[in-house]
DNA sequence: TTGAAAGCGCTAACAC
DNA sequence: GTGTTAGCGCTTTCAA
């Protein structure tokens, strides 16, 4: 085994096999038929040489890379690096490599990584979009989600207005459960704190809402309150606010896997246990959450990166296929955070 | 602005712009001289036809792709997202994307990875390598690490008998620090939770032994004890062992960002409390550090990723740079896990 | 089953 | 300052 020649070609491998290099192409491509004869002697000049196609190449003529592109707020996050290991492990075992682009939830670094993709002829992309509700994406981008002619999947959230596949959480459904359980032991007065700009956080809104609703406790808008994404150590202020603000308040129900461990540094600057002074309900399951013993809802964050995969693959097989919305389940692990609430006791 | 045809190509954009591809390229490659006339040209055609360079295309031709790729055990770990977070911040600066490749801690991942960036003409790499302490890589695949011609970094971890750039923190010195703190509180018996067989942890042992022998403390091998990466839960299980079999530990020191959550569970199962019962000392900051007052060695793995990438881009600018080994600082921050042991009192 | 030739979209070398 | 030409390494016709 010779190595380390810089360009072995498949003009080398086809001279030494005595062969052509569409044989050669044949062979390595495993594709058009070659008798076994060819095949064999071919196999022993690519050991020989040490020969490894050149993906650029093949890409360039081909048009296709064998790349995929993930597009999302930051690795950092848990979610994300969950969802990114998953969709690697996925796409490995297809033959396709993985390209990850933070936006650092900045429509700009979106939209520059989208035209950047276009350039790469990256063959399909995974996105979960800056995009919150309200906004308007700009007209003149528009086209980089629509027409891009890449296949693409959203996950976790959605841009209205544009029809695009969708792996989420049934966020709806789990927040009314969660809720009907915290109303089940008795809670009435429920805080929330979320990113309310997410349509995913607006989902999981719709179903605390649903909850007390159908339970006839009147709504208080003002124990829903809005955690900037990116501000720091923001869960803890707006415990805070929420604490001083409603003394009412029973339970105190996270939304964003981000928030909780925020939350709990002003539950213990206040000496407050869960469940004795207060019952807690989060999303997300940390190490954090085992050790606080807090009930949660865990998403199935691999689930949904492989049913990702799965989609663009079949997107990028046949890119007639009709926009659809996946849900994944997800399941609450009660633990001990949340009980009946003292003056009800 | 015309958007969507698939296909515009350098060709089109000469036509429209009444200019030399050749010129074409210039503009868009920023390289050789045009007349500000041409150029604007150029521009207008390039605007008017939504016209982005074909990536593959200029990476076969000039032998560019402009892509690095990071190959490390698990996206998961937060040593490993933090450092992607850093590499690709870095990499995007200067107009480069990056290939994520989990190994997940698998010698025949690691190769399988390599190989395939070799076939993607990947421009450099950044690595941190499964390799163990005594292991031997295989002589076949000795070439992907020394011969691959492609500008490689290790980042934390290094391979014996392999001379490379390599990037990691002061292990040897913070561990004989943090060692010496805990002397300094009147500990005598500190147990050690690592997982041994990486060159990092042997450097971290190495400065705890020092340490104690400084202060003429005998060492004792037996409180030192081995953490299977892959296991779940193992930090708990070695934590219930060291507890068990030497009741004359008053400190326990763990090595690896992963392990300090499973060791605070059997903590919490015994309902021993630090710094009373016992003090602890950990690697690599997390929120639970924060909530658990746990004192805590401090990486900083931004600066490790950016270092990274700049000596990556040195190699990749003069390939007969000599190799390099770069130690970046650590911080301890002091919380309220360590007190003097009570038998001192 | 196989080979020759064209060409994917671009840049580099050379001429002017 | 600009255009022409060749060709990066491969796959894809097409013809044999």
């Amino acid at each position: 085994m010779e190595s380390n020649n810089q360009t072995v070609t498949i003009d080398d491998v086809a001279k030494l096999a005595g062969v052509s290099k569409a044989t050669v192409g044949r062979v390595i491509g495993n594709y058009g038929s070659v008798s076994e004869k060819s095949r064999q002697k071919v196999m022993e000049a690519v050991k020989e040489l040490d020969y490894v196609p050149n993906t650029i190449a093949q890409g360039l003529r081909s048009h296709s890379t064998k790349t995929i592109a993930v597009v999302l707020g930051s690795i950092k996050n848990s979610y994300c690096n969950e969802l990114v290991y998953a969709i690697e492990k996925e796409a490995m075992k297809r033959g396709y490599n993985v390209l990850i682009c933070n936006t650092h939830e900045n429509l700009d670094k979106e939209i520059q990584h989208l035209r950047n993709i276009r350039s790469r002829q990256v063959d399909g992309v995974i996105l979960i979009p800056v995009y919150t509700v309200g906004k308007v994406i700009p007209e003149k981008y528009r086209h980089l989600y629509e027409n891009l002619n890449i296949p693409m999947v959203f996950v976790d959230r959605n841009i209205m207005g544009i029809e695009k596949d969708l792996v989420q959480s049934k966020n709806e459904e789990a927040s009314y459960e969660a809720t009907k359980y915290l109303i089940s032991l008795g809670h009435k007065n429920i805080g929330v704190i979320g990113t309310v700009a997410y349509s995913t956080v607006q989902d999981r809104i719709k179903g605390y809402r649903r909850a007390l609703q159908e339970s006839g406790i009147a709504v208080n808008a003002s124990l829903v309150v809005d955690a900037e994404y990116s501000e720091k150590h923001v869960g803890q202020k707006l415990a805070a606010k929420l604490l001083e603000e409603h003394p009412e308040l029973t339970a105190l129900y996270v939304l964003n896997n981000t928030l909780c461990g925020s939350v709990l540094l002003e539950l213990k600057k206040r000496n407050l246990h869960t469940p004795d002074d207060l019952s807690l309900l989060t999303w997300d399951d940390d190490d954090l959450n085992e050790l606080f013993d807090i009930t949660t809802i865990v998403q199935y964050v691999e689930e949904i990166g492989r049913s990702a995969v799965k989609r663009l693959f079949e997107l990028m097989a046949d890119s007639q296929l009709k926009a659809e919305v996946q849900r994944i389940d997800t399941e609450m692990i009660i633990r001990k955070s949340c009980a009946e609430p003292k003056a009800f006791q």
